[in-house]
DNA sequence: TTAAATCTATCTACTGATAGGTAAATATAA
DNA sequence: TTATATTTACCTATCAGTAGATAGATTTAA
């Protein structure tokens, strides 16, 4: 595989756990059994890793949402694969969404990745948005930041807490919400 | 002021901004106007900073929900005076809640951290799921654990994206999920 | 005078980062 | 095709800076 997609991967990984600061060159380097030098090569500087990360992470998860589209025909049906994927990486990952991660320590971070975080919260609560709209919902984008905060939120609660009934009864709300 | 007091004043300012990590013994002691050696008198760990800090946030919390209890007679009026405390906090100091990013970075901190981060949570889902089975809500516990979740990413949310927004969406659909 | 609090000085470990070198792959031009 | 040049992807070695932490001296306050 890419030496740069493999540094990406196992960045995202241990940042998705530990958050931004607690992650280091030499670890990832150590995993991939290269020197923590030789990552310098892909990513120069920190800031650099961090907005490659956050960048590919946004990219990804928008490309799901074209696909949700595609696949799905409902606005109720999309909604609900959008909590699908939520739901995907904290039980069958035990990972929490990188942006809720991140944005926790946003003050702390370069100004290129906190770009990426807000981009990315900015892409979803658009796509949420016009989901709720096609729903017939009043305020959809108050259903989209309330549905985004809620998931995200309800990940590091439940991550943290070691118990998916906290996201369960997050993941409940919104698609009881539905009808 | 105590010296102790204030050393957690302001690692619990600092590490609401950025985490665990970012904030270090020179940060806090170049504030006070001390030397970082001193600081290990106080604490002589990070790891009992990071305790003593969510133990007393965790503490100071219980004691304003008991505040709570008394000053206000319905289950409504004090899950409003709840979310008036995290709006509170996002709104006039720009402070998402410490539980709320110590946790998104949980995998990476020290044991007894988590296990006062894990309290905080139980405690106020405890103290929410009564409010909501007085209100005469069916499964209080649910509420409890989504009300949390929501206030709590929607503090991040909204502090990361610098867009108050987020947060008045959630707060909005808790006070309207109270009807 | 004693206890509490802070100091100086230092330590080890680790951080991100850089310089300079190397072997192998790839591209370019005679 | 062959010789040259360039690029890729790593290496070793090292740097300055910072992390948390400690020992022991000194100041401060009850």
């Amino acid at each position: 595989m890419d030496s740069a997609t493999q540094i990406l991967d196992i960045a995202e990984r241990r940042m998705r756990q530990t958050g931004y600061n607690a992650v280091s060159y030499r670890d990832i380097a150590n995993e991939m059994g290269i020197k923590s030098a030789s990552l310098h090569y892909h990513f120069p500087k920190k800031e650099d890793l961090g907005a490659a990360l956050t960048q590919r992470y946004s990219d990804n998860f928008s490309g799901a949402l074209q696909d949700i589209s595609s696949r799905e025909s409902t606005p109720s049906a999309r909604i609900k694969a959008f909590v699908d994927i939520y739901s995907a990486a904290l039980k069958q990952q035990r990972l929490v969404c990188l942006c809720a991660v991140l944005g926790a320590e946003s003050e702390g971070l370069p100004d290129r990745v906190n770009v990426e975080i807000k981009n990315f919260f900015d892409q979803n609560i658009g796509w949420l948005t016009q989901q709720y709209e096609d729903l017939g919902k009043a305020s959809p984008d108050s259903h989209a930041k309330t549905a985004l905060s809620l998931l995200s939120g309800a990940m590091v609660l439940s991550a943290s807490s070691d118990d998916n009934s906290i996201f369960d009864a997050a993941a409940d709300s919104i698609v009881q919400g539905l009808d």
